[in-house]
DNA sequence: AAAGGGATCAACCGCATTACT
DNA sequence: GAGTAATGCGGTTGATCCCTT
């Protein structure tokens, strides 16, 4: 059965905002708070649909919003948070005080996009340019892949927590390797340049402390505990949920090897914290 | 001054997920 | 558990601005 329309298209407006809506949007917000999107226009006296007022309210009226031109630090930060998230606006906003998801990804394509091309990056892939995307590695995790996060259960477990940052920073290691192997076509010059801002970037990388991390289930007792997390967020939402997490445990069961060493820390199948009883392992 | 084209950004659309009954 | 409503998110569109010719 299909869905009905979220709203009476007939009987709204649609375009631009006027002053006037605009004010009876905020005038209404101040009195009554947020919340309750679908009942809003009918009460604040708007022809317009929830959906409308909402993004209206999270894009341009709310009072904590920054205006203005992006710094070169914001810059830098959406950049990292993109090679880390992909294209989840809203946990890349999350981190961004004052910005939408809206205006980031207005942003990220309009400039940032350009400027990774012209220091010869892929925007996408935050890889060199010219490589072909196929990362098809059985030890690689691509969580910019992953499928929408799910606002459900999956808490961070602190204790068995890795550092996002260090296996982010491995990977950009093990990209730049790659972009070494002279494959592009490129002159001396332009990969030596490249290089340079790849190895800048790699660097930033390190300076960051985004405390992303994710959480493994040690106990089958709570499945719930497995995500990836924005930590020092107030209202971090895991970013894996079931068939996530399930997509996590395919890509790690298809190189049987425990967690530190995927992500180079070890040098073999079973680091000194895994566990190794009758001759089956169980991965740290 | 006018036309054309690219850049920008607010707003819309459709889908996914969650909440509720 | 199934169906429906509400909300949130990411991709896309279209109006407007600005620069170049």
């Amino acid at each position: 059965m299909g869905r009905s329309p979220c709203c009476e298209k007939a009987h709204t407006n649609k375009g631009a905002w006027t002053k006037e809506e605009d004010q009876r949007l905020i005038d209404y917000i101040r009195l009554h708070g947020e919340g309750c999107w679908r009942s809003l226009p009918k009460a604040a006296g708007l022809l317009r649909c929830g959906k409308s007022c909402r993004l209206r309210w999270i894009n341009y009226l709310r009072p904590d919003l920054k205006r203005g031109n992006f710094s070169e630090a914001e810059d830098e930060l959406i950049i990292k948070l993109h090679s880390l998230l992909g294209n989840k606006w809203s946990l890349i906003a999350a981190r961004l005080p004052g910005r939408t998801d809206n205006e980031i990804k207005n942003y990220w394509n309009t400039h940032i996009k350009r400027k990774l091309i012209s220091r010869g990056i892929d925007p996408q892939t935050h890889g060199p340019l010219n490589q072909p995307t196929n990362t098809n590695k059985s030890t690689e995790l691509d969580f910019r892949n992953v499928p929408k996060a799910s606002k459900s259960n999956f808490a961070p477990n602190p204790s068995r927590d890795f550092n996002f940052n260090e296996f982010q920073v491995k990977a950009k290691a093990e990209s730049i390797e790659e972009g070494t192997s002279s494959s592009s076509g490129m002159t001396t010059d332009e990969e030596q340049q490249q290089q340079q801002e790849q190895d800048k970037y790699a660097g930033n990388s390190q300076e960051l402390d985004l405390e992303l991390s994710i959480g493994i289930s040690s106990s089958g007792k709570n499945n719930n505990s497995t995500g990836v997390s924005t930590a020092n967020s107030a209202e971090s939402k895991p970013l894996l949920d079931k068939s996530n997490f399930q997509f996590l445990g395919q890509a790690m069961a298809a190189k049987a090897v425990c967690l530190c060493c995927q992500l180079g820390f070890g040098t073999s199948e079973i680091c000194r914290n895994c566990q190794s009883t009758n001759g089956f392992n169980t991965y740290c």
